[in-house]
DNA sequence: CACCTGACTCTAT
DNA sequence: AATAGAGCCAGGT
């Protein structure tokens, strides 16, 4: 697998659903430092569950109609979005697998969590936070 | 080949 | 909380 694209795609299709996860984490698992190469990775394909993938402030990044696509999607899929629209990276934030990460010959992001309390969430305990190793 | 654009993210105001 | 600037890199023009 080569194609730096199709190993982002085969991480995407890993999401389950009602699940969620970002740009920046997914760059950092494929080696991709530019969050921004992965979201016109996102934007190119059309067979992967793409609208699992939002930026690191839990909101959506697409402008325009298809972003509200995007959510429409996300909430058939139980996820919630709070008043600023934006999603809990916290309780909806995918914990990608260690193990089949390391299988896959992807690299482990050195913090899932700190997308977490990345920005505020009100109440949220950022002492509690679920770690990935 | 040079330049522009952006489904990004951080840090610093 | 909102805004600005820098860094980032593949594609399109």
């Amino acid at each position: 697998m080569s194609d730096p694209y199709e190993r982002i795609y085969q991480l995407v299709r890993q999401i389950p659903p009602g699940k969620v996860t970002t740009y920046g984490q997914l760059g950092a698992m494929c080696g991709i430092a530019d969050p921004r190469v992965v979201g016109e990775a996102m934007n190119a394909s059309h067979d992967v569950p793409w609208q699992r993938v939002i930026n690191s402030r839990g909101e959506i990044s697409i402008k325009g109609a298809s972003g509200a696509h995007q959510r429409e999607l996300l909430e058939a899929e139980g996820v919630e979005f709070d008043e600023g629209g934006r999603v809990d990276l916290v309780i909806y934030g995918w914990v990608p697998d260690a193990q089949w990460l390391q299988a896959n010959g992807y690299a482990i992001p050195p913090a899932l969590v700190k997308e977490k309390k990345a920005r505020s969430y009100k109440g949220a305990d950022t002492d509690s936070q679920p770690s990935l190793f």
